[in-house]
DNA sequence: TAGATTGTTAATCGATTAACAATC
DNA sequence: TAGATTGTTAATCGATTAACAATC
């Protein structure tokens, strides 16, 4: 137990290079996807104008933070106007790296890795399904996906070629939780060094690797401990009809 | 849009009842269901007490802020000795609800909301789907899920029945994005009070409704991001093979 | 110029971390 | 008693908020 307390490199916080990159707060660069969303459904609607006020209550933030994000990237906005809503659109997607194209590799290709390679919100943002694996001899060579740009389910083995070749860049781990390290071991190996995983297990990369986590059944937990507490302590005065504080003007617009 | 800015409440921030329940930070609890998988792998391994060094280790965790989350939910471990396995789980889950039972409705049986229906980590954490509903005809009546346990999948003229029985608690959103708010909207009016929302969309809900958002594109955005920033700035003496600083020890005793 | 709205500052709040006294 | 490990304290860090000077 004790080598876990071992010599790292003393993680030198400053780390940023001093050249280009300003670094961004993680908890702004969550909020940044939200924000390029709505600009792009603004633009579907025809509007070339936001407020902060706007944007931010059709984000469900405040302006205040709104404008404290937006200000990690640079003075887009113009004073007494608002911000060009093509024009910030466009800034954000740039700063998220949306601006090129990127592959994803799925290994499992059970319910779950069906559905995200059918799932037709990754195409329309750049990213494109390059390879699914699986180990299951009944589903390898199946089709999945939009049936116009099938993409068949591979043996494992050929994991790493695909990877090699280079147009991957991100992983996504839909297997069983019991897989799930063995198999992002492999696409670290690979090459990969940004990984999604979906399987309920709590699994390790090395450093300089960045691995996120979709766990369906932990936000299930936290939205039951926030239903016991409200079993528990009931709203006093019952449930207040009041309803969204979201700008509708907007929200109009957007459904439009 | 002056109306956004009407007079609310002036959100009472310490609206805590002074009864019972002394107020777990946000941070704190999305941590606890980590802390209950793990410990639950501990059982299954017949791991009998784990010290918080150990614990946190498996969990991906420092073990100063392993002991402060669990510090708020009293003192369940013993100095020098450390957390009775069983004895810690018990007392998570107590506080997180998972001792209960909890209905689950999902609304949407397209890929994902299937994909959903089939989970198993839901009926293992407590969580009973009852309900499926769709307004496409041609899935209307289908069963989906283990098919010892079926769920048929109903029209969506049925949803305020069901809900209103009272064996639902916790609404599930996997339309697409155009019915979100609408399908919202119903969930709210028939009872439900904690939504999760599968949907790419930015949805408002009234106040005291929980609502929490799983985006699998916004994950990948973020990923991509930092892959965009690795691609800029490559570290510095190529990838480092130092791997996980993770309790290996326990990582075995639960791998076994 | 007057009105509007940004970008930034300073204050507050909450979360993380390190260290250690309490105690098994 | 000596060694181990918790629960808590105090210091640090980062994120949020409110307010306003800058400026269109």
């Amino acid at each position: 137990m004790s080598a876990a307390l071992s010599p790292r490199p003393a993680l030198s916080a400053l780390d940023e290079d001093a050249t280009t990159t300003r670094a961004i707060p993680p908890a702004t660069v969550a909020r940044l996807p939200v924000y390029h969303r709505v600009l792009t459904q603004l633009i579907d609607a025809g509007v070339e104008t936001v407020s902060s006020e706007e944007l931010a209550g059709a984000c469900g933030v405040s302006s205040a933070k709104l404008r404290k994000d937006l200000s990690h990237l640079g003075s887009y906005g113009t004073r007494g106007v608002g911000y060009d809503v093509q024009f910030l659109a466009y800034q954000i997607s740039r700063e998220l790296g949306l601006t090129q194209p990127w592959g994803v590799v799925i290994v499992g290709a059970g319910n779950l890795g069906q559905a995200l390679v059918a799932y037709r919100g990754f195409a329309s943002r750049g990213f494109a399904v390059v390879g699914v694996f699986d180990c299951d001899p009944t589903v390898i060579g199946r089709d999945l996906g939009d049936p116009d740009h099938p993409v068949p389910v591979r043996q494992m083995d050929e994991l790493e070629d695909l990877v090699g070749q280079g147009d991957a860049h991100i992983g996504v781990i839909a297997t069983p939780a019991t897989a799930a390290q063995e198999v992002c071991d492999r696409l670290v190996a690979a090459g990969l060094t940004s990984i999604l995983n979906f399987a309920p297990a709590v699994i390790a990369v090395p450093e300089g690797v960045e691995l996120r986590k979709v766990d369906l059944a932990v936000e299930l937990q936290i939205l039951a401990f926030h239903e016991q507490r409200r079993m528990e302590h009931p709203p006093a005065g019952g449930r207040t009809g009041t309803s969204t504080p979201v700008a509708e003007s907007l929200g109009e617009a957007i459904n439009a």
